[in-house]
DNA sequence: AAGACGAAAGTGGTTGA
DNA sequence: TCAACAACTTTCGTCTT
């Protein structure tokens, strides 16, 4: 048992229990959680049976953020515990129950909401597990400190996804973001910066390299295409046409030069609807790309092939 | 006829006084 | 707080294949 707890502090008493497979102290008198989320001391085991690891066996799920309470937590009366108690001490930990029920409604019940939702909008834009893990704990600070009131909930569970998918370089679009959760562009953009500012997490522009691998599948473009728009992309940030721009009109024109050379021809209308902008901007970045690397030559070789 | 191209005007967001 | 500004979009007419 923790060495600095020895009283209750709400009712002095010392009899207090350790309950080492819940990892909590808890008082016999007045019923009080002392402590929970306590780290198990314990001897550590190996288990050399099945047998052995059932009675051995300390851990449990892994701490995750994705739950409300990182799957850790204290539930007054869960498996009818309640029930063998008669008459006064049953009422009161019915009680206890109440309020434990009220005191965590506050952060915890929007934490839940919040969470399912995440999952929600994650899955749909088939995101894998590591971001959003990383969405649900920064939407956790958030919450923590308060950053959620007078936005909607929906709004900052889509800033903190959009957040963590920068992070891990696995761009999603804003547009993305807006259609699979529902919110407005502009929204979410607001949010995002405000969390994010809010929070201090440090964000590197997008690079433009991260969007081809998607737009390029759904375009149903050749691996060879893909990777000579990389090249193509890695000469451009070279010579600073990336700088200011956005990353997915240069992603997207890259593209679309890469396709012409290996006689994949797309149309600038199909590209540009993939990586949701215009032919226009396109068209601008193709200019610019060719002007600048000298693809002319490239290109009409390709034709005659 | 479809796609590519370019001009011109409009939009939303950033920046600097 | 406002105006200037850059990037991007929308729209539309013209040219190319």
């Amino acid at each position: 048992m923790s060495e600095y707890i020895k009283k209750c502090p709400d009712c002095g008493s010392i009899n207090l229990i350790l309950h080492k497979d819940k990892g909590e102290v808890i008082c016999k008198d007045c019923g009080l959680v002392i402590e929970d989320r306590m780290v198990d001391f314990g001897q550590e085991w190996r288990e050399f049976d099945a047998d052995q690891a059932t009675k051995k066996r300390r851990t449990g799920a892994p701490i995750t953020w994705t739950k409300y309470d990182q799957g850790l937590g204290t539930d007054v009366g869960q498996k009818g515990d309640l029930y063998k108690l008669a008459g006064k001490s049953r009422n009161k930990f019915f009680r206890l129950r109440k309020w434990q029920y009220r005191i965590s409604t506050a952060i915890e019940r929007n934490l839940k909401l919040a969470l399912s939702e995440l999952k929600r909008v994650a899955s749909f834009l088939k995101l894998p597990k590591s971001v959003e893990e990383e969405a649900a704990r920064i939407y956790t600070l958030a919450v923590q400190r308060g950053l959620v009131r007078g936005r909607s909930m929906e709004s900052v569970v889509a800033g903190a996804l959009y957040a963590a998918c920068r992070r891990h370089e696995v761009p999603r679009t804003l547009d993305e973001l807006s259609e699979s959760s529902g919110i407005d562009k502009k929204e979410i953009g607001r949010t995002y910066r405000f969390i994010t500012r809010e929070l201090g997490i440090r964000i590197l522009p997008s690079n433009p390299v991260d969007y081809l691998p998607r737009f390029a599948s759904s375009l149903k473009l050749s691996a060879e295409t893909q990777s000579r728009a990389v090249e193509i992309l890695q000469l451009a940030q070279k010579s600073e046409l990336t700088s200011g721009r956005g990353p997915t009109g240069i992603a997207a024109a890259a593209l679309y030069v890469a396709a012409l050379i290996n006689n994949e021809k797309r149309t600038q209308r199909e590209v540009a609807d993939i990586a949701g902008i215009t032919e226009v901007t396109i068209r601008n970045r193709y200019k610019e790309l060719i002007k600048k690397l000298d693809l002319h030559e490239t290109i009409k070789k390709a034709k005659k092939d």
